[in-house]
RNA sequence: GGAGCGGUAGUUAAGACGGUUAUAACGCCGGCCUGUCACGCCGGAGGCCGAGGGUUCGAGUCCCUUCCGCUCCGCCA
């Protein structure tokens, strides 16, 4: 570039600088040629300038200005000056002014973008993907970026002011057989084995406690073999934490302080805090989820003891009833219930009960099976109002919360019921310490096998798993999990009886965390902590409706990378040297399904 | 593993009842244009209708298979 010097960005210059002699580097936005004058708007990271070509101010700039195109790589060199009268655009920061060019310099050309360059663009996801760097050149794309990068940067002072010590730890390590798939990384030096990428740095950060180190943090990746979802991607960011001599609430305090912190600095709001707290019992409850979206109320009601003797024996049969009320619901039309009725069937509901609260009468299909006293119960519990109408589901718990629940944000989606630009946080805790998982036919974590029980449920852990509860805490933002944690099992002792109350023979737990035992029994101190989904926190504050749009290179839905062809086949050489032979040669194209791709030692 | 939506010009979409030469806008190419700003005007090029098979005299349209993208269920300690 000899001795062109960038001046400016092109989001820099106003009135203030009229007469300035300035050099703006960038890109060919729009062109907008006269035939005499030529008008360019120049992009780079910081916004938009106009630039003019005049043949009567610089005939030679002019001259051959003609030749540029979107995207081309431009440098010029003019004097600023503001807009003639009526023509400012009052739409651009950098509307009052343009630039004359004197001289300038084509810095690269470009083919004709896949799509335009803009924020109101609306390619295809595929070819977004495919052609990412020309998706990240836009505006909103840079913002979401920038956006990321502040928050972490506030996290890490944040945490670097409290005295936490941001540490490494590796990304290949031992595969584990609880929770996630694990993706494995085969090991040339040990044929036969593999390294598994972590799902998160759990075991790590609680053996650094052991350590001494006291207060840990690391943002850092973590990978997990499972399908995808709009905020789901197998390789993802935590805000990794670990505190030790704590309890939940220095836990949760600390953790509120952090995101107040983030919300002052990157966001310009102040939260208030501490955040509001719900018992997981209470968020099943009243919300049918673990993640309750508290922006807007519709809440579930339990009915099931006042038709427990009901003459309508789906009700009367179940094992739960909840009723949901929408305030002003009654207008909504056969057609439009139908379309929700599709929507819980979802969840494995097999229909949606409903009734509307006419003035001279209950209209329903399920009215008439419903005594006045039950109509009355029914009608006290959800404090029922002409207008209204009522939604029930009956049957399984797990099933009549998911459909409920998740119909209730539905519905809030579509009454727009949600408050727009509100950030509403809640602590969910008090969580089960284990679920029953019906394909294994055993009980599992429900947060992971190093939770500690609540005081005084160590008994049982083994005579009633179902009612143990975990030292587990979730911060959930608009019905999304942001964030998690728990109080670590701290005593070998305990973490033996946790491992044995999964199932798991002693030799077994000796072979697959026999380290951690060994590191509790070495004086490990009390410790806890919490891990944030980055991409997750991120998305929300940015508005965006996938994590997709703030990473910079995401995978697909079916976890391939459109831009570099990631995963691809290796080379026959590469599977020898690790010792691995593929189970069947790799298909041409179509048969590409199960058993293929699979490989063995 | 399953359900749904989508795939037509470079892009975004229309066309769906099976029937002339597959539309439009933007973009692209050429020309004109000295105050535009998503410039304007005139002209032009551009298509294996995702792929393969079938039904039919005839398929973008109907049937089957398959690939790709997205949303969701399962899964995600």
């Amino acid at each position: 570039m000899g001795d062109w010097q960038r001046s400016h960005t092109c989001g820099q210059l106003t009135l203030v600088d009229d007469t300035a002699e300035v050099c703006l580097m960038g890109w060919v936005q729009y062109r907008r040629d006269h035939g005499g004058l030529i008008f360019v708007d120049l992009r780079d990271r910081d916004g938009l300038t106009q630039v003019v070509f005049s043949p009567d101010i610089a005939p030679a700039a002019h001259e051959n200005a003609h030749i540029l195109r979107s995207e081309y790589v431009l440098a010029v060199k003019g004097r600023v000056r503001p807009r003639p009268e009526g023509m400012v655009n009052s739409a651009m920061v950098t509307g009052g002014i343009e630039v004359v060019v004197h001289e300038w310099k084509l810095l690269n050309t470009s083919k004709t973008p896949p799509f335009p360059i803009e924020d109101r663009c609306d390619a295809g996801e595929n070819l977004r993907l495919a052609w990412r760097y020309l998706d990240l050149r836009r505006p909103r794309m840079q913002e979401n970026l920038r956006l990321r990068h502040k928050v972490a940067q506030t996290i890490r002072r944040y945490l670097d002011e409290g005295g936490f010590v941001e540490v490494e730890t590796p990304v290949l390590t031992k595969s584990t057989p609880e929770g996630a798939r694990d993706f494995l990384v085969p090991s040339r030096l040990n044929s036969g084995e593999f390294y598994a990428l972590p799902q998160s740095p759990q075991l790590f950060k609680q053996m650094l406690m052991v350590s001494g180190l006291d207060r840990y943090f690391q943002i850092v990746r973590c990978f997990r073999d499972e399908d995808l979802r709009a905020d789901r991607q197998p390789e993802f960011t935590q805000v990794d934490i670990e505190m030790s001599f704590v309890d939940e609430k220095k836990v949760m305090s600390m953790a509120e302080g952090l995101i107040a912190r983030v919300f002052t600095e990157v966001m310009g709001r102040e939260l208030s805090l501490p955040f509001p707290r719900m018992r997981w019992d209470e968020a099943m409850e009243r919300y049918g989820v673990d993640k309750p979206d508290t922006r807007f109320d519709l809440e579930l009601k339990d009915i099931t003891d006042i038709v427990r003797v009901s003459g309508f024996k789906l009700f009367a049969q179940a094992r739960l009833v909840k009723g949901m009320k929408v305030p002003g619901g009654e207008s909504m039309t056969r057609k439009e219930i139908d379309v929700l009725t599709e929507f819980v069937r979802i969840y494995g509901a097999q229909g949606l009960a409903w009734i509307k609260i006419k003035a001279d009468e209950w209209q329903s299909p399920i009215a008439k099976f419903l005594s006045d006293k039950e109509r009355r119960g029914i009608a006290d519990a959800l404090d029922l109002q002409v207008g209204d109408i009522v939604f029930f589901q009956a049957g399984e718990p797990d099933m009549v919360n998911a459909a409920l629940g998740n119909l209730r944000v539905h519905l809030a989606g579509q009454l727009k019921l949600i408050p727009e630009d509100s950030f509403n946080f809640l602590w969910v805790t008090d969580f089960p310490l284990y679920e029953y998982d019906q394909e294994e036919k055993r009980y599992v974590a429900c947060h992971h096998p190093f939770t500690s029980p609540a005081p005084g449920h160590l008994e049982l852990m083994k005579s009633d798993p179902a009612k143990a509860r975990a030292r587990a805490y979730d911060m959930v933002l608009n019905g999304n999990e942001v964030g998690g944690g728990s109080i670590r099992i701290h005593s070998s002792n305990v973490q033996r009886r946790m491992f044995e109350a999964l199932g798991f023979m002693p030799e077994q737990a000796e072979a697959q965390f026999g380290f951690l035992i060994q590191a509790l029994e070495q004086g490990a101190p009390p410790h806890g902590g919490l891990a944030f989904g980055l991409d997750r926190l991120v998305m929300l504050l940015a508005g965006a409706s996938s994590i997709r749009d703030v990473i910079a290179f995401p995978k697909t839905q079916k976890a391939t990378c459109l831009l570099t062809g990631a995963p691809s086949p290796v080379e026959a050489r590469q599977l020898r040297e690790l010792g691995l032979r593929l189970r069947e040669q790799p298909a041409k194209e179509s048969d590409a399904k199960s058993g293929v791709g699979a490989i063995q030692a």
